[in-house]
DNA sequence: AATTTAAGTCAACACCTGTACACAAAGATA
DNA sequence: TATCTTTGTGTACAGGTGTTGACTTAAATT
């Protein structure tokens, strides 16, 4: 019973351009465009349901199984698009160079815009990342991890940062990465528009990176750790 | 019409302890645990249903409403319960005073050994924290706040952070608090037992506290920045 | 001992949910 | 033009949901 008729369907995975694919993609957007309206009005993904997408989207519940097996896809296909989305815009962010207290300043700036302009998406990851199902979620932190691992490799260029481990990269990047995150719930949270309250969160995230930085300039390396162990205390230790 | 007949209860808001009320606080309890339990299971706190937790309590639905008003005040409870807890915890911790880096060891296992043993409290704190209501989720945040002023008044008692205004010093609290909230939603996600991966969680926020730290040591403080600026940049500057 | 109060039960309601199935219409294929 | 394919419609069903009101039952109050 193998499938004999074909369609003019092709192998590879080009968009299909015919006038009925473009009704498919139209409707499909409308569904996804729905699911996010809804998630910003009520509570999150999952206290929302087939139905209600469907009809907010103008089209007949049944008619959602043309697009999308369950909700749950449809969650996974959101995922995707959110950081599909946020990297692209983070490239572009990186084609800029600049001396480095301008290149926080601006990479910030430019990223809480994104945030702004993107809002929906963002609610929808924020949300998703610990309340959704299994699969959201493992994508949702595969995705941060992600940027985290492309944020190191870019440090990795600076010249102050050379001497230490990838290991240590990564840590460092952790925690700006993970700093900004907490930035963009925040932002999510500040009624639209409210300009000043996005300037000083902005202010904020400059800061806290820069005192990251500041703490990079102290952190022993490890491969120079161990010498000073013989001598000295296991641990980095504060001067008073 | 106001009420003639009076119960015994009496005006202070001590807990009654009639034969009566420890029966309505036992199946209170009860329905607390059986929401709890869902939320671990289930997704979220608002994809679990007011039957739900009556059933999973061993209770008629219509018996929930001699307890809440409705699921959010259900929450609302949980979000109480789960951070009085905490609040009780961190103090206790505080208690011991030790050389700084054995302290910071030390705070940062017990307050991960905790954070294990009332696994579903933070579960449900990590989900609600953006997923729930609006209500649900200020009361979470403003609960973090609270956590990080209290370590802020804490850390301006360390010799080497006095120069700092208060500002600067709940500027440092929130970063190591937003750090602890992190890896703590990274604990929750690994299997139970795996004492290793908590082991290198744990290590990995005492180097994340310990680079913080370092940070502050090279901070220049708001008050000694202005004298600076009049013959230097505007911002503190990193040594390459 | 008589009465009041309140926790929990029972049955019922109007509504919403996901999904199955048969069908209509229009674009794609032959 | 005739046939096949696919997107969207209409109807229907079994089951779950929040909330109601009148009830039992037992503890607390008088």
């Amino acid at each position: 019973m193998t499938r004999v008729t074909r369609s003019r369907r092709r192998d590879d995975d080009q968009p299909e351009v015919g006038r009925r694919d473009a009704r498919k993609q139209r409707t499909r957007r409308a569904l996804l465009d729905a699911a996010l309206e809804l998630i910003q009005g009520e509570q999150s993904f999952n206290s929302i349901s087939l139905r209600e997408v469907a009809r907010n989207a103008g089209v007949v519940p049944t008619a959602f199984y043309r697009h999308f097996r369950d909700m749950d896809e449809l969650g996974l296909a959101l995922v995707d698009e959110s950081l599909r989305a946020l990297r692209q815009m983070m490239r572009e962010a990186r084609a800029a160079t600049l001396p480095t207290s301008h290149l926080i300043r601006r990479s910030v700036r430019t990223y809480l815009r994104y945030v702004q302009d993107n809002e929906r998406y963002f609610q929808f990851l924020a949300k998703e990342r610990f309340g959704g199902g299994r699969t959201i979620r493992l994508s949702i932190r595969q995705g941060i991890q992600l940027f985290i691992s492309e944020l190191s490799t870019d440090l990795a260029r600076w010249p102050f940062l050379t001497k230490y481990s990838t290991e240590e990269l990564q840590m460092f990047s952790s925690m700006i990465v993970n700093l900004m995150v907490n930035i963009t719930e925040l932002l999510l949270d500040t009624p639209y528009g409210d300009e000043d309250e996005v300037d000083s969160l902005a202010e904020l995230a400059e800061q806290q990176i820069l005192l990251i930085f500041l703490g990079t300039g102290q952190w022993i390396p490890k491969s120079e750790r161990r010498a000073r162990e013989a001598q000295n205390a296991a641990t980095p230790e504060l001067k008073p």
